[in-house]
DNA sequence: TCAGGTTACGCCTGGCGTAATCATG
DNA sequence: CATGATTACGCCAGGCGTAACCTGA
């Protein structure tokens, strides 16, 4: 059994069972590839692919074993080449980050600024996706880290560290009827359409709960993954924003105006998370330092389990 | 980076760091495993061992990383193996189990015999041991199935699922005092030699803990691993001895006495464990249910988060 | 007919074993 | 000197790529 096998088969099931794209992508012969994985069923036994005729149509029940077992193999391997990297060609090699655009704009800046000064040879690479995609490219490996909301420290796959609080407010067009009444509510809130996150309202997540609690039925107009896509349409006059304070600026982002809503939702708490068995390189630890500065790297490496 | 190649550096570390014994554990000619693991060690950039001259004599900071993650993969890639023993070459196979004396004696014949007759054809080997014994061998890969009592059950590395649960009796010689005492007390029990398990007072485990409190100084005078032992020495008027009551047998242990203690201490529970992600054969799960008929396989598959 | 997979075959890398050499206690 | 690691070297398995061939949609 050859490692490069796995890697095959991993391949494979990553391009969605075409050999040939998986071949490409690992820089080889197609007739390689599927040698090798005939070769490995051969070894063991078994198949690990369902065919029709010569196409791969899906992956037989001791195959998805076979595959996650590939799966992990991979992932250590990558690890031990991590390792390698560490310890000689230091302060080279590659940080990808998935994270919200919330977070990718208002948030992360700073600590990207300081990170690209401090390790020029990183390539840094930033991938935006709502939660669920987030929490599923940290969980695959495809990012070293993922920031994003809640949803992201439920995953068995992932450790997670709270990485800072936020809570919401409201922007509002110049001379809207809500900047005059002297306390928001959500009674009040719910009389106006409605422009917030497209996630905001799926999966039970914290604002549709407190809408639901209070009895209190939003009238959702429009959603978008992006604060700035919702300023716009709240500029247009379509409704007003709910949208997280950090992305508001009363400067930049005249002459709209924005309103506290911290009373009306509880802090939300952002986590960073990695994969439970990835071997974090020093400078993924030192980023993670310079976005959440309140923890030093020896508290973040126990929280992360980097034993 | 080859597979071979972790699986050298494994067995090196596995060996004491000698090379020679590596390699023929490993079947193969000792300049091959040294080689491949220079090779190694110069793609990865860095050193794994460290050498004093052309000894090795330990194993370098990065190395240990290194060396963990190796024993992962090696792990993984006998659990692929597994997989493909399991669907193919059904029912045939080896299962190791490591166990306490108590467990070997008294309580696993039972189901040793019935998963015999079903499995002719594996191979079963029982490794004895005391707890902490059977948690590394567990722990390490070197048993599939640990059997013994609380510890195990406290080792990250190890799911555990409850088995059954015990306590202790004494065991006396014919005509002893205690028998005609109405009532058994730690007391009572403290004013005579006392005979028992090695490592029931190691560690502050639950007996030590159980006379500590109770502010009472056990008097004792010989320990052994071994419940035969204990009452072999018991018989020879050393003293009385404190064992678990399963290993107790009025008519084969006559002349000795038994005197019930499930009144002075909680009852123990007997865990099962195996090793966080290692790959259960049928088989295995099976021996388990004959061991802990409580439990039917679906239901052990999900304590053991065998997925 | 074409996308996608397998078979056939020769090249050549690289792993292994044997034998010789070197270092440490 | 004996144990144990490295170096040298030739053999050959086996992985790779090219080319030819097969097969559902």
């Amino acid at each position: 059994m050859k490692f490069h096998q796995l890697r095959y088969v991993h391949e494979v099931v990553r391009q969605q069972l075409n050999i040939s794209a998986a071949s490409e992508a690992l820089h080889t012969s197609q007739p390689g590839v599927s040698k090798q994985i005939q070769l490995l069923e051969e070894e063991l036994g078994l198949q690990i692919f369902q065919r029709n005729g010569k196409r791969l149509i899906g992956v037989t029940e001791p195959g998805r074993k076979i595959v996650a077992l590939a799966a992990k193999v991979v992932l250590e391997m990558q690890n031990i080449k991590r390792v390698g990297d560490e310890y000689s060609r230091e302060d080279t090699g590659e940080l990808t980050i998935a994270t919200t655009h919330t977070q990718a704009r208002y948030r992360l800046p700073a600590a990207v600024k300081q990170f690209m000064a401090q390790y020029p040879n990183v390539k840094l690479t930033i991938h935006q996706g709502n939660p669920a995609q987030v929490t599923e490219q940290v969980a695959s490996g495809e990012a070293d880290i993922g920031i994003a909301t809640e949803s992201i420290s439920k995953d068995e796959r992932i450790n997670c560290l709270p990485c800072y609080e936020w809570n919401r407010c409201l922007v509002v067009p110049p001379e809207h009827p809500l900047l005059k009444s002297n306390e928001l509510t959500l009674q009040a809130l719910a009389r106006y359409p409605l422009i917030t996150y497209d996630f905001a309202f799926t999966g039970g997540t914290l604002v549709s709960k407190i809408f639901h609690d209070a009895g209190v039925q939003p009238n959702v107009v429009f959603t978008a993954i992006d604060a700035d896509v919702i300023k716009t349409y709240v500029n247009l006059g379509l409704g007003i924003g709910l949208i997280a304070n950090m992305a508001y600026d009363a400067v930049r982002d005249a002459p709209l105006h924005s309103l506290d809503c911290s009373h009306l939702f509880p802090n939300s708490t952002t986590y960073l998370g990695v994969r439970r068995d990835a071997f974090l390189r020093d400078y993924m630890l030192n980023f993670i330092t310079m976005l959440s500065p309140q923890y030093d790297k020896r508290t973040v490496q126990h929280a992360l389990h980097q034993v």
